[in-house]
DNA sequence: CCTAACATCTACAGTAACTGTAGAAGCAAG
DNA sequence: CTTGCTTCTACAGTTACTGTAGATGTTAGG
């Protein structure tokens, strides 16, 4: 509340610590609003606006995509909704995000094999080349980072 | 060796659970060779094409980028060589791998406390979205998703 | 007042690693 | 001979930015 305040560009990315073309990027995809302009054409931003590309900028830090940032703010914009979607976004990302451990840790276990396994000689009998040639020599058949 | 059997682009795909037009982006790039084509003009493979793109998607699934799967191929080629240089490109990946885990992990536990938090109730005292707009309500700066 | 340095403006190209589409042509079966 | 599938080329679109060029605006120093 109470925004009077005016701010650079700059000024906001510094803040926010997000490049300048980000938050113009942000403007063009309709995420941030098109701010008032000073006479010689600079963008002037206000506490809401800081507010708000905080908001978007620790929601991609969280791993949130930009169409989940996007149903997020929309949210956060209807105090009265029950929060039962936003907690449905949270628990998909969180779903994802575990699935994304798993794969990893799997991944993780299969090139500490291979790294170990390379005996430090030549490249015709190099455990990591061959690993990476023949998929049967994993120990796990399911890594896919995706 | 006894590369003879001609493979059509679409076994290859089937072969290998990649698409079409990947196999033909590999080719663009010059990460697969262009190989002989039929009198219809139709690409025709042989086995140490088959066995290259498995090369390729296997170094893919493991989280490789195309960049550290060219350096693995030359290297690959050069049976004589140590191994050195690809046990580095493997360990490089392994410490990210490992990066990455730990970042997902803090994630995974700041997400879980957002959902466990959320009241059920009415948005306007989310703790999703109250998190989210607040970075300083999170338990560690440190969750980078990057 | 003038100039140098810096911030900002628009518009567009590039990144990674594909994926999808359009339109034409080859090819096998009925 | 026609239907339907595969393949061909060429190019646009995806995600979430990042970088660049060239033109202005603004500010500090001389």
């Amino acid at each position: 509340m109470m925004a009077r305040s005016e701010f650079t560009i700059g000024w906001l990315a510094r803040q926010t610590d997000c490049k300048v073309q980000t938050i113009r990027y942000y403007e063009q995809i309709g995420l941030m609003p098109a701010p008032p302009r000073s006479p010689g054409n600079r963008r002037l931003y206000g506490q809401g606006h800081a507010d708000r590309l905080a908001f978007i900028r620790h929601s991609r830090d969280l791993g949130f995509s930009l169409d989940a940032i996007r149903d997020l703010l929309s949210l956060a914009d209807a105090p009265d909704q029950t929060c039962a979607a936003a907690d449905r976004i949270a628990s998909a990302h969180l779903v994802e995000v575990n699935s994304r451990i798993a794969r990893l840790m799997a991944l993780k276990a299969e090139l500490e094999r291979m790294v170990e396994q390379c005996s430090g000689g030549k490249i015709s009998n190099c455990r990591v080349i061959e690993v990476l040639a023949d998929h049967s020599k994993c120990v796990s058949g399911s890594h896919k980072t995706a």
